[in-house]
DNA sequence: ATCAAAATCACCCGAAAGTATGAACGAGAA
DNA sequence: TTCTCGTTCATACTTTCGGGTGATTTTGAT
């Protein structure tokens, strides 16, 4: 159906639409400025279809394997009977104090700073201070990451 | 209203003008440097590219990857031996959406609201709508506590 | 063909998060 | 004792989040 058609496809009949009224546009200001050659704008609107047409073509033909790869890390499985136990070793080897411990272990939670320097009875700051050293020695930029990160090497639960 | 009209067909319109200015340029150069001799093929190549260009673009705005198949793997602590599996129940008694859940797997990676919508090729707001929504079917405040619950229930691994 | 749900995008605004820098203080170590 | 480290707090600034609202488009089901 053509109406379904242009239903479907109605941005790109839109666009058409527009150059279209554009060549048109074209052909006053020819007519209106008289320009000897009139062949030249036909050519330029060929070639415009054209080379977008190829655009087009170039676009999907060179993205099209990037939307397939897709990779992820390794999975690490823990057996969830045992009692979790804190990685004392990568703690050391990340230089993590106690404190910043427990404040990633209330982060995890879901906490806001705000109610971490609550639990904490600290400062909104001083949490600020503990997050800003927690994301920097696991080297991440959020607390999805800190989290995230700490659980995969075992800091937390 | 006219603002309406613009709004409405606010990407063809700019599509238009782009255009218009071109032309426009290409008209001024004409008549600046009267070459009317040599200069079809400088015209037919500026064209060219630009249709080119716009072309390319054309095709990322307009198409989206056919088959998402995103295989996210990650920390599991739950029974190893066994596969994760989308809880399905979990997720048609709560409403949440494929779209939904592909935001909250990418968020439980840690990633920012900015990153979720490159990868997904949507907008920031779009991430944001869908931020939201699943909050609300979550019943929390924050991503931290979403990713939380999302674990809990089964809809993320 | 119509209708509802899902997906998309926009704009505003305030709150929270994060960055950078500096500093005070106590506990241990050198 | 001096020096380092962990903890605490502050100020200022930028970025990101989240809430609220409204709108259009796409899609699937009836």
């Amino acid at each position: 159906m053509k109406t379904n058609f242009f239903y479907k496809y109605k941005t790109v009949g839109l666009y058409g639409l527009s150059l279209a009224i554009l060549l048109l546009l074209l052909r006053w200001l020819e007519l209106k400025f008289l320009i000897y050659e009139h062949s030249f704008e036909i050519y330029a609107g060929i070639i415009a279809l054209f080379f977008t047409g190829l655009g087009i073509w170039l676009s999907r033909k060179l993205t099209r394997p990037k939307t397939e790869t897709r990779i992820v890390e390794k999975t690490v499985y823990r057996d969830p009977s045992l009692p979790f136990e804190v990685n004392r070793k990568e703690m050391d080897a990340l230089g993590i104090s106690e404190r910043e411990l427990e404040v990633l272990q209330l982060m995890s939670q879901g906490m806001s700073n705000q109610e971490i320097g609550a639990n904490l009875f600290v400062s909104l700051n001083t949490v600020k201070t503990h997050a800003a050293r927690i994301f920097e020695k696991l080297d991440v930029q959020r607390r999805t990451q800190a989290v995230e990160k700490a659980k995969k090497i075992g800091l937390i639960a």
